[in-house]
Order: C-alpha cells, then structure tokens, then sequence
RNA sequence: AGCGAGGUAGGGUAGCCUGGAGUGCCCGCCGGGCUCAUAACCCGGAGAACGGUGGUUCAAAUCCACCCCUCGCUACCA
C-alpha cells in the first residue's frame, strides 16, 4: 500500500474542455486513480479549475461579470461533465479560494525571505484606450524582417521571434487603435538560476521514476541550456495581489497560483488531512498532464517547492502525454463549435469515449482520432471482441446452469494464462502504460473467445455424456471467472459497464484486486444484458457534423 | 532559428536504452473452421529492404553523423 496523491493538470475554467484536453489529464489521471483505489494505496486524487489570468479577466469584462462569478460559473459546468465522465476526483476545487490564497502567500513570503525573490525589469506595451498592460498575443502590426503581418512575439508570414517593440505601427487587438505605449515595469520573479543545482538533483533523481523521455530530457536540456529566473507578477487586476509594497496593484502570476493550487485544493478538500500527503516524505505525488505543461512541472514548481524550504514533497512521477489530433474532426475551443466534452456526451455514453480515448492515449506520439477509429473501435473491440464474450459465457452459464459445478475456478491452464496477463496489466499500470494496461485487459477477453473455440462447449452439453458434462462444467466454470476478472480489469476505464458486468456477480460497490482471491458466485436470477452496443449510423452521423471543412 | 519528442506492413502501435535472422500486438484484407453469443468468435495466410544518406561493427530498426517530414516548447497563452 502507497500514499499518492495523482493530480492532473489544472483545466483553465474559460470553456468547456475538447477530447484533447480530456485525454491529456483528467481521464489518464481518473484511470490510474482507479486503478490505485483498487490496488488499496492509500491515494487521492486531486484537481480543478485554474481561475486567474488575462483570458478570464478579458471575458469577464466582454461579458459585463465579474472574473470571479464567471469563473466559478464556467467551474461548475466543467466540475459537472467531467462527474459525468465517470470521473471521480478526491476532489475537484479551484484556484480562488482562501484556502490556495494561504498558501501561495506563505510560499511566496518563505521564497523571499530565502532570497529566491528577485525584481525584474523591462518593457511592457500599454494601451492607452483601454487603460491596460497588453499581452504580446495582443499585439499586432508589420514584421521589421518581412513586412508581413506580426502578432505579438511572432510573424505569421515569415515565422521569425521578434521582441514586440520591433513591431512597427503596432495596434492593440482589442481596441484595434494605435495608442499603444511601451512602459517601463517592474515584476517580481523567482530566482530559478539560484536553485538550479537543486533542480537539477532532483530531475537526476525522481526521473528515473517513470517519466516520459519527453519531459526528463527536455528538462536537462533547459537545465543544460542554464534556468533563468521566471516572473511570477502580472499587471492585471484578476488574481491574488501581491502583498509586497510598491507591487501592490499587481498580482501573482496565473501559473503560480496554479500549480500551488495543488496543494491549495487538497487543503479546500481537507483542512487538515492535506499534511498527511503534502508533508509526508514517503507519499509519491503523480502528476499527468500534456506535452505541453512539462517545463511549468519539471523546473518551476519544484523550484518553487525547494526554495520555499517548507517540506513540501516534490513530483515523483511526470506523466506527460502527447496530443490527441484529428485531421477530419474539429476541437477546437473557440466559437464552440469544435467536439468538446459536452457535444460528446450527447453522441455516446462517456464510457465509450473512456475506452476509445484511452484505447488512443497518445503516451509516446501524437494520435490521430477520427470518426472511423472511433467506430472501429467501439464496433470491432468494445463490443465485439470484450462486450460479445461476456454476453455469450454468461448466456450459455444462463441457460445451462444445472450443468455447472457451485464452485467457480479456473482450470491450470487457463490460470496460467490469465495471471500472466493479470501480472502485464497490472506492470503497465506500475509503469504508467495506460493503454497498454487497457490493451493487456482486452487480452483476457481474446483468450476466454479462443477457449470458446477451441472446447466448443455447446457441443459438450448436447452431447449429454459423463465425461462431456464434466468437461462443460469445467470450462464453463473457468469462462465464468475468467468474465469476472475482465470485469474487474476494467472498471479503471468503463467504470459504469464495468459496475453493470460485476452486479451479475452480486458486486455493487467499487472493486479491489482481492476480488481476484475471492470466490466467485453468479446471483441467482441471471438475464445477462450485452454491456456494450455497436454503434449506429445516426451516431457516427451526429459525430460527423463536427467534420472540418 | 534553437531545444525536445515522433517517423516500423493499407492504418495504428510495441521493439530501440542493454546490436544478433523483421520478432509481437490491434484494425483492415485473403482462405478455412464454428454456429453458444450482439451477423458475433476462432485458426491459418499474404502484406514492412524499420523516414533518407553515410559511418561504426563479423552483425544495425537498435549505436554515431548529417538531412527530410510531423508535433510541442522557446520563459508575457494557459
């Protein structure tokens, strides 16, 4: 038994997460949390909406809301659909509260007092419509390189990096006028450069713990290139302000705010159980998130963990992912017009997209995701390769039942076989393979249809025979416990269809591995329903509506 | 442009660290079997000079160098 605390990767609370954004964080985290409930580790599982920053601030004000009302609006709906995915967080909090206040004041006061914090100087454009600080992205105007268009740190026609002052005749994206200035400001940033022997140790030390290759070597690849120091103050007035004189109408930065939100929320979740995991050297924090997140976890956070000297522990495992693409479907976010979340659910029950989106994680490469995969798999494995062989052991056990021995066990081979796969499942997991873990559970699946094959037990009981009966008993008897432990092996990922398999097993509360020691009984009244279907054409119609092009 | 990851049968993946006959898996395709089950399942087969070029080696998908393509990051998106 471990304690773990899995986090996944704080969704921003601006609009409704796509399948990308799903599959990147909060379903391989739920997976592996699952998986941990049913392993008995004593782990929680932590994450939820990432409120401050510019977007927000801007959305709110387009909106006529205020930041705080809109982000716990959009927090509510966000929270309820990923419950609806069958998710099942420890707990699901958010970014603005007292709670994460505390405890990116105490933080930050403890990095200052070590010196880790430092002033920082440069030059911020402003709008002087608009009376405010200007992102880059906002930013735009001709390239000094190409004379093209440039918006903010980039050109769009010749792709070059530029500093936003070389932009000439520079207009401000949101008021389209060009009154922008650029003024002289000061922020405060933690001093990585400081701490980055530390770092450093600490990547050379906790990669080895199942890190994908991305994040360890894109890591020393910026220990290599030399840290420098990352602000962590803005000039906008949605987020915590900064308690320190001559900073005060700025406030902290959105990224610093939310990865302390980690802890932030464990301590919304229990004020005082937080410090069992927190401060427990022995507690293993996982956190998953996508390829794009990495840095903010593998250098700044645990920059921030060290330097603040306050015994937090640091990541054990980095489960970064790659990305979740598609040529043919739209996901994007903007105008919400892309498949998110809220267009799936009402396409195919969320354990369909479980499956499928886990059967895709992206682990070591981009995924391609289209609406034909997405059939092929629901169609060909979910339902006929694991769904079909549950509904066909269960129906022949149903209607034969007075030929089946009390005592449900598995005959030598078939156990032999099964513990392996068992042992390749539950390795995958150990190792954070997450689809290879779903794979190795759809390989139950195919050995219990070969043994259909090859006993062909149907025959054995019309047959009538002694010999027959006994052999029909037995292999029926394994087949039966051969479905349970499949069902077992998935509630990590369809838990709903998973739960519907284990009640014909008299099971209704969440599962653990024990199960696999324990007798195996069929209730009584058995009329087994198929707990996977095909789907049909309208469904793979209504997916095509978010077709690009 | 720099840095990181990926490029393996028609599609998708594992193998690469620690070199040893292209070895595996999923879908599709072809042939056969079966009829318990949701027209599902099982068995067999075809199909890959492992992105390209060069190098190291008795031996390279695997190690080295360079190049091409895709994705991500480049510190003010979150």
């Amino acid at each position: 038994m471990e304690k773990k605390i899995i986090t996944s990767a704080l969704p921003y609370s601006y609009s409704i997460p796509h399948l990308g954004n799903f599959v990147g964080s909060i379903l391989p985290a739920d997976v592996y949390f699952k998986y941990s409930m049913m392993n008995g580790d004593d782990a929680i599982f932590i994450s939820g909406s990432d409120q401050h920053g510019t977007p927000i601030e801007l959305k709110a004000i387009e909106e006529k809301k205020d930041p705080e009302n809109l982000s716990n609006e959009i927090h509510a709906e966000i929270k309820d659909l990923f419950e609806r995915f069958g998710c099942t967080f420890t707990y699901y909090g958010k970014t603005h509260t007292d709670y994460n206040k505390e405890v990116v004041y105490s933080v930050f006061d403890a990095l200052y007092k070590k010196g880790y914090i430092i002033e920082i100087e440069g030059e911020q454009a402003y709008c002087n419509i608009d009376k405010r600080f200007l992102l880059d992205r906002f930013i735009e105007g001709k390239c000094p390189h190409c004379g093209g268009r440039a918006r903010g740190d980039q050109c769009d026609d010749c792709g070059k990096l530029l500093e936003p002052t070389q932009i000439i005749d520079p207009i401000c994206n949101l008021c389209k006028r060009k009154e922008i200035v650029f003024k002289h400001v000061k922020n405060l940033a933690v001093d990585l450069a400081k701490l980055q022997p530390k770092i450093k140790a600490f990547i050379e030390k906790n990669s080895k713990n199942n890190w994908s290759k991305n994040a360890v070597n894109k890591s020393l690849s910026y220990i290599d290139e030399g840290l420098k120091p990352r602000e962590i103050t803005r000039n906008i007035k949605w987020g915590f302000p900064v308690p320190k004189k001559g900073f005060e109408d700025m406030v902290f930065y959105v990224w610093f705010d939310a990865f302390l939100g980690y802890i932030g929320i464990t301590k919304e979740w229990d004020s005082e159980r937080w410090k069992d995991y927190w401060l427990d050297s022995k507690a293993r924090l996982i956190q998953v998130m996508g390829k794009d997140n990495i840095e903010f976890h593998t250098l700044m956070w645990p920059g921030v963990l060290i330097g603040s000297e306050m015994g937090f522990i640091l990541p054990y495992t980095i489960k970064a992912s790659e990305y979740l693409t598609s040529k043919t479907i739209k996901f994007s976010k903007s105008r919400g017009v892309g498949l998110n979340l809220k267009s799936a659910i009402e396409i195919l029950e969320p354990d369909y997209w479980r499956f499928v989106l886990m059967y895709l994680y992206p682990e070591t490469a981009d995924s391609e995701f289209s609406a034909e995969l997405l059939e092929e798999i629901v169609n060909t494995v979910m339902n006929d390769k694991v769904g079909n062989f549950v509904q066909r052991v269960l129906k022949i056990f149903a209607s034969n039942r007075a030929s089946v021995g009390e005592k449900m066990q598995l005959d030598d081979d078939t156990r032999k076989k099964a513990e392996a796969i068992i042992f390749s499942y539950k390795t995958n997991f150990e190792k954070m393979n997450l689809r290879e873990a779903l794979h190795s559970a759809v390989e139950l699946a195919s050995l219990g249809n070969s043994i259909l094959s090859t006993k062909e037990p149907w025959l054995l009981v019309r047959k009538g025979d002694q010999a027959s009966l006994k052999e029909f008993s037995e292999t029926i008897s394994s087949l039966i416990v051969l479905v349970h432990h499949l069902s077992l092996l998935l509630w990590p990922f369809v838990p709903t269809s998973s739960m519907e398999a284990l009640s014909y097993f008299g099971i209704f509360h969440e599962p653990d591995f024990k199960l696999l020691e324990a007798d195996v009984s069929v209730v009584k009244e058995l009329d087994p329903r198929p707990i996977f279907r095909k789907m049909g054409k309208e469904e793979i119609a209504r997916l095509e509506q978010f077709s690009g092009k």
